[in-house]
DNA sequence: AGTAAGTTGCACTAGATAGTGCATTAATAT
DNA sequence: ATATTAATGCACTATCTAGTGCAACTTACT
């Protein structure tokens, strides 16, 4: 993916054109969607010829999914913060420990990208369905499944009561986020008090999460 | 809306033309989007002339309004189940009641075209936002608010310790229902277990619902 | 410098689509 | 039967878009 992968550097105009080309792609592909963008828009957005957007992209498709493929970059990020929580939490403070986890995932999700890339990609499940799969197996899966491990930790080290991990996780996302993710979804643009919302309802998710898996 | 608003019955052949093409509308909408539908696709669909779409019903965007006006059906119908639940549960017996309800929720929306409607809805918010926030209070918002009054009635009858009932409400929605919604979004089309998965969900989701919400 | 490679602008093809106008035909109501 | 009203078919406008070809210009490598 990276220009190291070829043997030889690539031309440096290439290399700024894609970066443009990239950014202003996915800029207009989150407003407007695929149909709604023209090539025209996006050469717009990027400060670059028409032309050269054919040029490096060849089209249309090959450009939707370069910009899709750098769409996991905010779960692999809370994925990695998540992977530092350790399994003997120092101060006994479960509740504390999970509580900024819930919070962490919540400012993840309200108010960044995530919301505008899944409306981009479920809109086009129909004509990109491997895209659709793809992106929900490298983001939303892959904070699963760091989700159960870390959960499986904090059962073994007995912090909690979670002999079924994933199942146990895909309770505490669902709990902590689901709401705000799902009328979220629904918002062309986020109200003032989304954000002290959504740490609300991750706060209360997150206790009632620990009630229904506190160690016996 | 119905024919009986207007002092005098419609005329027959308009009721007919309407009939079917909302209906064929309804079908091209949820398979191939706003953009992805032309009116002639909706004339086919609908087995009537192109011109007669337009005399009916103006331009697309009506059409499109019409079809997502009947797009709350499902909720309405599970809604209605939901108000007849008792509050005080004859045998007793609340886990059976609430999996009972978490199954019902499942099938209403694994399958059917609770899916398709949303993505719909979603590719659409940036062109009519308004249309995206109306479907959420008419639907999922009347399936929360019931929610909400069920769990309420269960927990004055002592069958759960739920304080914050609409909190609860959503609880109860998410962990039955969340993880099943929001993958089926992401997958062109269901697998074959799809539907044992959603009911093995909602049943685990209940379970944990009732160890954060039995009574103390 | 000089060569190679990328960028740009412009014209052009080819196809799709929303919506209108109008005359003809068919169904409905009285 | 007759008058009304709707459905239909077809031509037509206007617009937009993906993608290509090409020549002129500019930037980068040696």
């Amino acid at each position: 993916m990276t220009r190291h992968d070829t043997a030889t550097a690539e031309d440096p105009r290439i290399a700024r054109s894609r970066a443009a080309i990239v950014s202003g792609a996915t800029e207009v592909f989150l407003t407007n969607g695929y149909e709604g963008t023209s090539i025209d828009d996006v050469a717009a957005a990027a400060g670059v010829a028409r032309r050269t957007v054919y040029n490096v992209y060849g089209d249309k498709e090959a450009l939707f999914r370069a910009v899709l493929a750098q769409a996991t970059e905010i779960a692999e990020s809370y994925a990695a913060r998540l992977a530092n929580v350790p399994a003997d939490v120092d101060d006994g403070d479960v509740e504390g420990t999970l509580i900024a986890l819930g919070r962490d995932l919540a400012d993840s999700i309200v108010g960044g990208r995530v919301i505008p890339i899944r409306r981009l990609l479920l809109s086009e499940v129909g004509r990109f369905p491997d895209l659709a799969v793809d992106y929900y197996e490298r983001a939303p899966g892959l904070v699963m499944r760091t989700l159960a491990k870390t959960i499986a930790r904090l059962h073994a080290a007995g912090a909690l009561h979670a002999p079924d991990a994933e199942r146990a996780g895909e309770h505490f996302a669902f709990l902590t986020i689901g709401a705000s993710l799902d009328r979220g979804m629904f918002e062309a643009e986020l109200g003032p008090g989304a954000a002290a919302v959504a740490h609300e309802r991750a706060e209360s998710g997150v206790r009632a999460f620990l009630r229904a898996y506190a160690p016996k």
